[in-house]
DNA sequence: TAAGTTTATGCAAGCGCTTACAACAAGGTT
DNA sequence: AACCTTGTTGTAAGCGCTTGCATAAACTTA
């Protein structure tokens, strides 16, 4: 071991090997264009020496980091963090690592995120949903940096994106309450403002309601910051309404395990005395008594898609948008309602 | 907006600034240095042309890089997930950015990483547990960069840590286990092989067993991956024996739910019938139902704190390994064994 | 065997930034 | 008036790598 405890780079191999740092670097991205004699000579030195290229003197250079960034929301709910699983793994497979970033909700913050991540010259995006100021996507256009959007698809959007139409998807659970004769309907959703993946669910259900006769408008609707907690509580404001809903959609899991909770506490047995339903099908949903009624989103496969699309983005083509299906899961907590 | 779509550098900002490359390095990084009147021009420059600094050329010329990189086992796992958004948050508030990556409980795929990382130059790094071959403490010590250990906390370990000594957490609770009269006690944990975590929490109720005179070779113990899945098939094997134990100690909080699962499925009454008992508090512990018994870890402190203390560490103060306290939370789940 | 073709390697110019050092200006001292 | 501070800005040498181009060596081919 050297005595000067410098870590090794590139010219230290190539005087180790007796080469040019032109024939080492060669070695480590295109080892096809050496002499079998060379390679060996080089790989020793770099053996011996326990060297690892730069990072970042790579990518001024070579101008490319064979890096994807991401940005989610929270990594606190399993539901990014499944499909965010699946997409680094099989990114992985293609060669490519992953930065990670969370907005928290917060599009401001989120914009921060894509510039930081751009200026570490990440080669591509991936973000959740469409909800963003158009001068960001100039400014990833600008930059040549592709975007893929994720969790949500839109026909005639700009962006390619892959995922599922989240009002699509929550209409034939919506369908189905309705048959069973619910008329009197609440909603726990996530804030709406900058999040189109939970206006869209309640669009949905509006819709749906429209349809079968009923006003959209009467739809009893409570937007709250995504927590086991917040379903909980917006669950017991539903309740203490003058003429609470009979079943209460939650727009996700979430809320959904939360609100279950409350009603138990209010001694209401479910789906007897209230309906309860819920959106991703987490693993939870199946855990908790009684089983989750639920759309179901295939998370991971998602993710895998996304990594082949984005993949096939930087290297400019120009993969088609894609549309997932998306399932309700009869299970437990829906019924029809309590007879008055 | 120029012709030459190209990104602004710091040369263009100059330029238009009419100052050296210099000045504008200096407005961004040490601005007090420059006149209240160059800095404005250079600043409105920057404005101008929507400059952001690259990153990777940043890193090379500075060799800083204002990032801390973390490897956790998993992203699915609420666990990790509470304890880094704290970590991360921290981190923010003292000007870092953070770097993650997932091992997948994989001491290879982690040594990887942590060369990874170090490759991205990150001025330090965050991982879990101590259970890593020495050379790659040997490594990072060669290369400057210092390491927290985190979620476990071992007195004599050379590396600086914050955690909690999941032997001594384990206790209070295989205490109050025997104390209620159990003696055949069954344990689901995860692979203990290279997680100190683990086994830890094992020796931990095995010392209590030897210490209350029952022979610590007795404890029925399944050693299976995470997941709530596993963690009921665990359960399952476990009652299948010819004397099945009268409670079930889980290494965590996902075993926990699965078991509590498998045992209603088996029509089980808990705890009347079997009792089970979880690690980490997670919030799903207290939606299950009945309430889970379980040892409640500061997950979001520890977070914090490893900000704080990982900071120290690139500015050279070496601050001391900290013990976080754990409690038990005895909730539902557990009680006397069923009289035979 | 000479000329032409095909590799395999080396040379050296960057990639976009930071920072030691030098240069200069402005104000304070004696 | 000559000298020294102190403070502000510029000059230019890297940081560790990649890669276009030039060169040399090894083969073809007629």
């Amino acid at each position: 071991m050297n005595e000067r405890s410098a870590v090794p780079k590139l010219a230290d191999v190539a005087r180790q090997a007796g080469v040019s740092t032109a024939t080492v670097s060669r070695c480590l991205n295109t080892p096809e264009q050496l002499t079998e004699a060379t390679r060996k000579k080089v790989l020793q030195a770099v053996q011996n020496l326990g060297y690892a290229p730069n990072f970042n003197a790579q990518a001024l250079a070579a101008k490319r980091t064979n890096t994807v960034g991401a940005i989610i929301p929270t990594m606190e709910n399993a539901i990014f963090a499944r499909g965010l699983q699946a997409f680094q793994e099989e990114l992985g497979l293609l060669g490519m690592t992953l930065l990670v970033a969370c907005s928290s909700y917060d599009n401001e913050l989120e914009e921060q995120q894509i510039r930081a991540l751009t200026a570490r010259g990440a080669d591509a995006l991936f973000v959740i949903g469409h909800n963003r100021s158009p001068h960001i996507y100039e400014y990833l256009e600008q930059r040549g940096v592709p975007v893929l959007v994720s969790w949500t698809h839109k026909k005639h959007a700009k962006q390619i994106s892959i995922g599922f139409d989240n009002r699509k998807a929550i209409k034939p659970l919506a369908e189905k309450i309705i048959e069973l004769g619910h008329k009197n309907i609440g909603f726990i959703s996530a804030p709406i403002a900058e999040n189109d993946r939970a206006s869209d669910r309640v669009e949905g259900v509006r819709s749906v309601m429209q349809a079968s006769g009923l006003n959209p408008d009467d739809l009893k609707l409570i937007e709250t910051p995504y927590s086991i907690d917040n379903g909980q509580a917006a669950f017991n404001t539903l309740m203490s309404e003058r003429t609470p809903p009979t079943v209460v959609i939650c727009g996700n899991d979430v809320f959904s395990v939360g609100a279950v909770k409350a009603a138990k506490a209010r001694g209401y047995k479910v789906p007897k005395d209230i309906s309860i339903t819920g959106f991703d099908d987490i693993e939870l949903a199946k855990v908790i008594e009684p089983a989750l009624t639920t759309v179901h989103v295939p998370h991971r496969r998602m993710g895998k898609l996304a990594a082949q699309m984005l993949v096939d983005m930087i290297n400019n083509r120009k993969p088609q948008s894609r549309e997932l299906d998306t399932s309700v899961k009869l299970r437990d907590t829906l019924g029809p309602p309590r007879p008055q």
